[in-house]
RNA sequence: GCGCCGGUCGUAUAGUGGCAAUUACACCACGCUGUAAACGUGGCGCCCUUUGGGCUACGGGGGUUCGAGUCCCUCCCGGCGCA
């Protein structure tokens, strides 16, 4: 007996490090195949924080529409289980219009959960909980955690603070933490944008400057001015951590500026180190724009 | 020329008789189950049969000592002070 199943949800994704040049081929492939755009990106979901964060402008989206930009207030914390959801229904919002989901962005954790690579357990933060939590050592949340859920304790990184207390908070509220389903149900095209390193730390230290010249200080100040604390900018990282740096007189522009490339390549790695255990990706490199086209036309293309 | 201080892993630093030798940064490698631009781990003199062993090392040379970045002598280099 043969089972008749759904075609699978075609889904593209653009990936790659921070200033590789992904939402420029984003915006082509979208124009070329009728295609809307779910950005991935965690810190670009908030509100004003665009020039710190590396936003697309509304020119350089050349008309093309951006979703999961613009949709949380800097002020209070958005999460990867939001995002799950929020972006999930966009997809399903963009299909229904008979279009071509393209998510582009940078935070591999986003869109793994997107695609539904990780499940992440239906539970919300409990900032009261947190609160108790992060008071404790690490060796003592580990221990509390062990109680908890042993299964879990086995496989976590019992030095990892954040890991631990969003452990105990799951397994407070569950009992234990269900195993993840490691395939996604959606048909995805991975394209990965490759770059040397001494090409990527080039782009990366004229796109610091090219946005300190449009003003990402002032950005900083008025992003402060209308009630970010300094406290919340800086856990923010990067741009948003070392602008709040400075603006506070902690250092110095130019020790600014050293520190923040610097952290911003090793940002870039980590990233990298992300994507390349993603086995699916296509790797292509930064200029060959016509290979992302042809494989994604050959994608495309129905089957038998 | 005399006096003082100092020369230790890429850089900065700790170490005053048992040291392949502290810490930080950089560098390299890695992890991540609702904070993911966050958060965390390991390596970092060379070699090997790698929970162990060998070799080479704290500016150069010599000495004291069972044993020396560590004490002594001498030379070289840098800083400061006096000439």
């Amino acid at each position: 007996m043969k089972k008749v199943r759904m075609p699978k949800i075609k889904v593209l994704a653009i990936v790659g490090p921070n200033a590789s040049g992904k939402s420029a081929l984003a915006v082509r492939l979208a124009r070329r195949f009728g295609g809307k755009i779910i950005s991935a990106d965690s810190r670009q979901v908030y509100r004003r924080l665009d020039i710190g964060s590396g936003k697309i402008t509304k020119r350089e989206m050349q008309g093309i529409p951006h979703h999961l930009l613009d949709v949380a207030d800097p002020r209070r914390p958005y999460s990867a289980g939001q995002y799950q959801r929020d972006a999930s229904q966009v997809l399903r919002y963009i299909v229904t219009k008979n279009k071509l989901p393209i998510i582009c962005g940078g935070t591999g954790f986003y869109i793994d959960a997107l695609l539904g690579v990780i499940s992440l357990p239906e539970v919300p933060p409990n900032l009261k909980l947190r609160k108790a939590l992060v008071k404790k050592s690490t060796p003592k949340l580990y221990t509390i955690l062990k109680k908890l859920d042993p299964q879990r304790a086995k496989t976590i990184d019992r030095h990892n603070p954040v890991r631990l207390i969003r452990a105990i908070e799951v397994a407070k509220a569950l009992g234990r933490v269900p195993r993840p389903s490691r395939t996604s149900h959606y048909d995805v095209l991975k394209i990965g944008i490759k770059l040397s390193d001494t090409e990527l730390k080039k782009r990366i230290h004229r796109r610091l400057l090219a946005r300190m010249h449009k003003g990402m200080v002032a950005e900083a100040k008025h992003l402060h001015a209308k009630g970010l604390s300094w406290k919340r900018m800086e856990g923010l990282g990067l741009e948003y951590r070392y602008l709040a740096y400075y603006l506070q007189r902690k250092m110095t522009k130019k020790e600014m500026l050293e520190k923040l490339e610097r952290e911003i390549w090793h940002y870039s790695k980590r990233q990298m180190r992300w994507f390349k255990r993603d086995k699916e990706i296509i790797w292509i490199s930064p200029k060959n724009i016509p290979a992302a086209i042809s494989r994604t036309q050959h994608w495309l293309r129905p089957k038998s």
